[in-house]
DNA sequence: GTAACGTACAACCACATGGTTGTAAATAGC
DNA sequence: GCTATTTACAACCATGTGGTTGTACGTTAC
């Protein structure tokens, strides 16, 4: 599991975030469990493919800390976790900066530049 | 390349966006690329793998509307697309909406029950 | 014109990924 | 206690991915 809550990121946590992303089924089963929890079977049930499949694709996003899954009795309940969201957020945040940055630069440039001749 | 740009995005479009930035040379020429534009041999010197590897780089970022290429000569010039960080971003903010909504709904359920006996 | 540069693309390789089936173990229900 | 449910995990397979090298072609510079 992912601890850094607050800290940076490494590039192999990023790209378990980004790679968990990457797949719709996946995805489904974020938007699932941040609006309600549910069993890992009652994933399943979802989709129309194997216990197995949905069991990989939640260890995939548990992986990617995008997850995360207690005991209740025989079943494992999944929830999805809003920080891991944030965090892909503020990484998205800082590349849209770097292009604002840049943008700014070249106002500046032409602010500064004074009239030819 | 992505024509949509207010649109709803397929899952496969999805993929790709995410998929692309799930490698850690690909979000670097993507960065590379939104602070200036750089060509594709220039790319590739800043990386320690072949021009062809950063070639294959680029052209997955190209599929998934991160970045965009133009001739100038007998180079071609990669530019990184914000658009398409937004469209990313947007993605994000729905997931978390949707966990804010649930959020709000427990709060309802909070403030309208009423207090037993 | 010729040589150097920048790009495109195919072929290949090792490894990861997304799916399957099968087996085993823990828990719940009767 | 027995059976059904739920999960875990291994083995396997087809395909995709990230890298390589090699070859070909257009453009620039001299």
């Amino acid at each position: 599991m992912v601890v850094n809550s607050s800290a940076e990121l490494t590039d192999d946590e990023v790209d378990r975030i980004f790679r968990a992303l990457a797949d719709a089924t996946r995805r489904d089963i974020v938007r699932r469990t941040l609006a309600g929890e549910a069993s890992v079977s009652e994933l399943a049930g979802a989709y129309s493919m194997s216990f197995a499949a949905v069991q990989k694709h939640v260890a995939v996003l548990e992986g990617a800390g995008l997850v995360t899954k207690r005991p209740r009795g025989r079943e494992r309940v999944v929830r999805g976790n809003p920080d891991a969201i944030r965090r892909a957020q503020r990484l998205l945040d800082a590349y849209e900066q770097i292009w604002v940055a840049r943008i700014g630069r070249l106002d500046a440039l032409l602010d500064d530049t004074p009239p030819q001749q």
